[in-house]
DNA sequence: CCCCTTAATGAAAGTCGTTGTCATTTCCAT
DNA sequence: ATGGAAATGACAACGACTTTCATTAAGGGG
């Protein structure tokens, strides 16, 4: 899995891998740092910071920045591009689709002759669960 | 101006407002205090900070993230919601609204239970006068 | 117009997420 | 097995931003 984008088969990337398989939510790399040393399999901060960035970059990864701009990552389901509906609290995730803002970001930026055009879309609130719990 | 908001009329504030008043571009913090210290109005990093962030909170300024996570300020013309058409080199900004999206937001957000809804969404690509000078 | 309280300023130190350095370890092709 | 390149990790460094605190100055009351 991860040979296949030309990187050698750490314990160190087993460990992040097997982690974000299992948690839904986003969680910044310091976070994943502390549940691998919870769970025994101490990974080196530094390594972690690497890791997620390498899975990032590979698609492997979505990345979004929290309001405090710290990133936090997660296991996306589909390669797909699509968008979040992430929880303000606890950080669960729904992905999202909106085939037809992507057409208007395209069109926007056409009219206005911006070339190279990407987007950032991201929406928050809190989750059924967390307001439940309030 | 700067006293409808409880706040003291001084010579820095009236030369950040002077100053965002004249830069269309989005700017950083860093990028306001070394432009006012090009034009001898000198003002303090710090409080350059301070002012742009009690002038974001006041809505006199938005706020959006560049891609390395630095946040820059811009005067918009309209105190109505609206997102931003933004130049990746030289930060030029249009502002954009898409009702059809707001709404589309919401019902995402309501179809699956989530509550206190908010959303961050900027186009970045490059402007017209930075393409022609490539 | 002059105090005098209180907000505002700014230099410097601190915080915090993140990245660079580099010696050591580990993978894996030969 | 083994040599060489890639990966690791402790630590230092970095950069945006915030806090601290002594000093300055705004502006209302007398």
């Amino acid at each position: 899995m991860v040979t296949s984008l030309g990187l050698r088969a750490t314990k160190q990337r087993a460990a992040v891998l097997a982690l974000v398989d299992e948690v839904a939510d986003f969680r910044s790399a310091q976070e994943l740092h502390e549940l691998l040393r919870a769970r025994g399999e101490s990974v080196g901060l530094t390594t972690v910071y690497r890791t997620v960035a390498t899975l990032a970059e590979a698609g492997e990864l979505d990345v979004i920045r929290r309001a405090d701009g710290e990133s936090v990552y997660r296991r996306c389901g589909s390669g797909a591009h699509h968008h979040h509906l992430v929880c303000r609290d606890c950080g669960a995730a729904v992905e999202v689709e909106g085939p037809a803002m992507e057409r208007w970001a395209e069109r926007v930026a056409a009219d206005h002759g911006y070339s190279q055009v990407a987007h950032t879309l991201e929406l928050f609130g809190v989750c059924p669960v967390c307001s439940a719990a309030k």
